[in-house]
DNA sequence: TTGTAGGCGTTATCAT
DNA sequence: ATGATAACGCCTACAA
């Protein structure tokens, strides 16, 4: 039942000054052999352990990195996270979460909270409000302080920062492009409203495959579903309305879901209606037929985000002059993880 | 490029002292009323916010829970976190969230870490290795330096402190009432290496409500998966082997790939081979079919546990006195999410 | 070799 | 009504 003990109570226990004890703590050759040997057993005894708050006050450096995403059930979000928290704990930083719910509000409350001293930096995905809404002052203000923030997946051009994104609209022009070798001709995209950034590039890269390719663009091939909630006869319509022997979708949510109505109107898979959808996840692997996708390589990208959010933390710590600052945006390569739900 | 301000920029510019700032700020009635409104109005210019860490270091309160859990990728400790964040942010506290990767030495590590300074408490599952080990002083450390600690779903008796469980026994002593109930008499149970408190629970539940009913237990019905890596050749020897018309797993995953590589051995579902997983993720919504589940709460067990923590945190503060601790163990009732795997 | 003093940003107490 | 001072726990020039 001891108490946290602290520089002061060895002190005071020990006879000598807590300047003394402090550096025979840190094995300063200032201090006697014997003094430091007695200071060094007393404070193993007791646990001693030094207060990371009043050396963050000290060196106005917490040693903690603020991430804000806008949900954490996505398994995505979920992988980034595990890539910046393996990176970041390896080099002693501790990881602050906070979710914004995909609300501006929450995510602008999180960041000034972190920002008045909690984190060293931030590392975030735009919330879909915030996208909508395009308003980037909460990250452009807490940069003015001099608080790094970088940005990944869900970013904007409209902050200048380090950013870290997956190449979505050559992947899924990629994506298309293997349809096409596969003699597959009516090709669809599933996508959701289009204020996420990745979406509207990952449509970008769908439209021009099939442009570059000579094919137009037939826009009933395109079907746009809600961020937030499946609606399956819509689904069931459009797969009974149209033509179609292969589709493309955003995330993998939409991919199972179409892949199974597909499937009880009697298409097969990959026969008559082959599949690819974005994210890599549990659900891909599970299906049936097992769903080919596009890996973003979510750990990689979490690993990269605390990277270069680590290197501008440590600059600039050094770099008192502030020489141009200089933003790098990291292109993480996705790939096609083939499964059972296309020709091989 | 407003770096961060602070009280003592404020008091130099505006030729008052430190302290009238202050009090100005929190708008005491010590101070005048044109002092304050000049104040304030400065404040407001540069955009004054406190620093937390020079607060937290004064008032010994940091406003953050640490949160230490096994793995973040599995569904279930996803949706724990996001009930403990929710009730967290909701009442000004920060998540502070590691993972111990199911090894001791880096649960030890985090723990201590958070300890000194940086979180007012913890909210943990205990890793694989840690259950395995049997070895908690980490943790009743941390407590006898006042900082509380909440477990939830991997928990030990061993260590005194709250805790927040689900009925694990209980709900499987109920599935397999189900399963018996719908004339299915040959019931599996899929299960792990059992140093999980929470699978020996629910292989507990299987056992007793066969026994309770009158039916024998049969070794042979009981398969045993590793952990990490689910090889699906046993699987497939196990179904081939043995005849069964009903199997409880314990986790999704292993119910998903049972119920294909049935389905692939020529089994129908629900008429020939029933199936309930535990863990209500995505997998089980939209697996073919649908998988019928127990749906554990994940995130009314991180509201629970985020409460429990947080009262005593703030209990703490008030009762010096400290009288005679009292600690509870709080059962979320998981239900069984009827779907199609099973007769209805 | 050891100790003193000052400061990180804030607040509470006690002067003026 | 305002200000000086001390304290939270630590570190580090500088003094002794």
């Amino acid at each position: 039942m001891k108490k946290k003990i602290t520089l002061k109570h060895i002190a005071r226990e020990l006879e000598v000054s807590v300047s003394t004890v402090s550096k025979a703590l840190r094995n300063s050759d200032e201090i006697g052999r014997d003094t430091k040997e007695k200071v060094q057993a007393f404070a193993r005894l007791y646990n001693y352990k030094p207060n990371n708050i009043a050396i963050s006050l000290k060196n106005k450096q917490t040693k903690n990195i603020g991430v804000i995403i806008p949900n954490i059930v996505h398994h995505f979000f979920t992988t980034v996270f595990r890539g910046i928290e393996k990176y970041a704990s390896d080099r002693g930083y501790n990881v602050i979460v906070c979710v914004s719910d995909e609300s501006f509000d929450k995510e602008v409350i999180n960041m000034e909270m972190l920002a008045n001293g909690s984190v060293d930096g931030f590392i975030m995905a735009l919330s879909g409000a915030t996208q909508r809404q395009n308003d980037f002052n909460h990250i452009t203000e807490v940069m003015g302080q001099g608080i790094p923030v970088v940005l990944f997946d869900r970013v904007t051009d409209q902050v200048n920062c380090d950013k870290v994104v997956i190449n979505d609209r050559q992947i899924a022009y990629e994506a298309v492009l293997k349809f096409l070798a596969n003699g597959r001709e009516r090709i669809a995209l599933v996508t959701n409203e289009s204020y996420f950034n990745v979406s509207e590039e990952r449509a970008n890269g769908y439209i021009d495959a099939l442009k570059d390719n000579g094919r137009t663009i037939n826009e009933n091939l395109i079907l746009t579903l809600a961020y937030d909630h499946i609606d399956e006869n819509v689904i069931t319509g459009f797969f009974e309305r149209e033509q179609i022997d292969a589709v493309l979708c955003v995330n993998e949510i939409f991919a199972v879901c179409c892949m199974g109505i597909a499937q009880k109107l009697g298409y097969k898979v990959p026969e008559d209606i082959a599949f690819i959808g974005f994210t890599d996840g549990i659900l891909s692997r599970h299906s049936r037929p097992s769903l080919t996708t596009v890996a973003q390589h979510g750990e990689q990208m979490g690993e990269m985000a605390a990277k270069l959010l680590i290197e501008k933390i440590e600059k600039e710590i050094n770099d008192e002059d502030m020489e141009q600052e200089t933003y790098r945006t990291e292109i993480i390569k996705a790939t096609i993880m083939e499964r059972d739900s296309t020709d091989n």
